[in-house]
DNA sequence: TCGCGGCGGTGAATCGTTTCAATTCGAGGG
DNA sequence: CCCTCGAATTGAAACGATTCACCGCCGCGA
């Protein structure tokens, strides 16, 4: 009865019946892990991401969701919570499951990992950061332009002070964004840039952050914030509002970063860097599915790896009322 | 030197170094999918959520993991993007890889296929909406208490007309909330309940809802909304605070609900109903690993299936500015 | 009528792990 | 010194789908 699953034309419509009653009588399920065994393949991509709840990754699984099923797979995701470790052990258990690739945007750093992987035949796209390794795919967003893009759009609007909200510099998304809004500082006479510790990345600390702020006297606070995500600049204006003490933009203008669903529909709607998350989503899976054909075809043959490609889009500056006035 | 693996304590040193340097030397990685075929069980839980980006479901997911990755076992999510027939399609893929078991929070109608899957020894429990058949472990949240509670809240706030705000009334958790709503307006004389329809649950819609609203001869207009969720509450809240012509709580009372992480710290913050959602994703897996117990154990030995648990939280009132003057 | 070719169908080997039975080896006691 | 017992180790069977080689049957052409 093999032939009913892998080789339905060359069975003649009786035999083809009779298997079909068969099946449905005993409630027969086929088993995938014998077929993975035999084959070596499994019809699953791996998606780990940390900060599920962030509000990007969702949109970029979606999109990559939406690839992987066109093409009759199918997408699972593992969620480590921010813990390097825990990435690490989902890892290794889609390399046990010999899953067919594996979509990753890490914490920590797994390129020795995902080469070992390939090494046995397990495709891998490092998402949301460049990869250090030639031989390692990665689609990323150059956030250097990002924060370049953020700071000159403030700088053209005649800010002179840009204060940079943001916690945790390690992150290194969040260091590229400094790193590009200094340059764009830099190139521009008499504009300086004051970096603003925050505890978090969340509406609260945006608050606060402001709230800080607003105690300040007028002439030491800075007029314009470039904060490190869109969460911190709604908490940012939403406390400047409040106060009334600040207005936005006339007295401080305000950026953030992402282009959330929530920053057009803020009270005073927010200008921001957008990521296109969709795009990348599907580059992603575009690419793991390259990946995926160039290990099965080249890789067996020899040992030398061609060099991978490293995609990495452009965020665009989303003009909105926090910086300019209506 | 299978003895490596499963009885390392049958072994003598010498043994089990020679094997741990073949296997470091070798590079070697147990085949998940033979081990699956050979024992009949995998060590992953498999989790189908629809809608990934809401607010509650990384919370929900992430508690889950929680608990799952403390019993040394993994956690897959799969999100349908709402899809009544990929949810089917994923449910049928965890059926054939052999999970050990799963939950679901389903958009279409599954217990024929959950109750089939258990028949050959996949464990689940139904998340977020209550079972309806005994023999099928779930854990939910009481929405008619909660929209009960929102509406008596209203109501001892003074209000007399009450808007429900909501898209798609075929959801039943959103319809559930409605029949709450409703049975706490019976009881109180003199109120009434207006069903305000909008065609997505988002803030946008929020926004466009009040400003319909605001335009309405103030006569005409409700003095209370009910929103089926915190984003529309917010949107609803942030349009009126904006045009200046409605005051919230003092011309009209809102009320959210969920309690996501925004509610707090929009421009006036939100009063809504919290549903617990760590203690649904802890109580879902405790529940999950009872089950596959109890599988294991009795659902081997006879047809009988005793009646399995049904878990209900009641959500919480959480009063805010929305509905309380400060 | 006989032979050959092709198609429909069958059976056996295989994947890698687990599990259990069988065998070997060593030690200790009679 | 030999036998027995037990522990350590080895060997083989089984899980279920795939794949490929093989077999038998039918029809067509010579």
């Amino acid at each position: 009865m093999s032939n009913y699953f892998h080789k339905p034309r060359k069975l003649s419509d009786g035999t083809r019946q009779r298997i079909q009653q068969a099946v449905d009588a005993l409630g027969f399920v086929p088993n995938d892990a014998a077929r993975t065994l035999r084959t070596g393949v499994s019809p699953v991509i791996g998606y780990i991401a940390f900060e599920l709840a962030g509000a990007t990754t969702p949109e970029i699984a979606a999109a990559i969701e939406q690839r992987v099923s066109a093409e009759g797979m199918y997408m699972l995701m593992a969620n480590d919570t921010g813990s390097e470790q825990r990435e690490r052990s989902y890892l290794q258990l889609f390399a046990k499951q010999l899953v067919s690739g594996v979509i990753i945007a890490p914490v920590g750093n797994v390129e020795a990992e995902l080469a070992r992987m390939r090494s046995f035949g397990i495709a891998s796209v490092l998402s949301a950061r460049r990869a250090e390794s030639p031989e390692q795919a990665s689609v990323s967003i150059d956030h250097v332009a990002g924060g370049k893009l953020a700071a000159a759009h403030l700088i053209e609007q005649g800010s002179k002070r840009i204060g940079f909200v943001s916690s945790s510099l390690e992150l290194k998304q969040v260091a590229d964004r400094l790193n590009g809004a200094l340059s764009a500082v830099h190139s521009a006479p008499g504009v300086t840039l004051e970096v603003i510790p925050v505890p978090e990345r969340s509406v609260e600390a945006g608050i606060a952050c402001a709230d800080a702020i607003a105690r300040r006297p007028a002439a030491q606070r800075p007029d314009a914030l470039f904060c490190a995500n869109d969460l911190l600049a709604i908490g940012v204006v939403q406390a400047f509002v409040s106060s009334k003490v600040v207005s936005v933009p006339a007295d401080i203008a305000v950026v953030g970063y992402d282009d959330i669903e929530f920053a057009r529909s803020t009270i005073v709607p927010l200008t921001t860097i957008r990521t296109p998350h969709a795009e990348l989503g599907t580059a992603v899976a575009d690419l793991l599915f390259a990946e995926i054909d160039a290990l099965g075809s080249a890789g067996g043959r020899d040992g030398v790896v061609l060099p991978r490609p490293q995609i990495e889009f452009s965020p665009e500056l989303v003009v909105r009322a926090s910086t300019v006035p209506q």
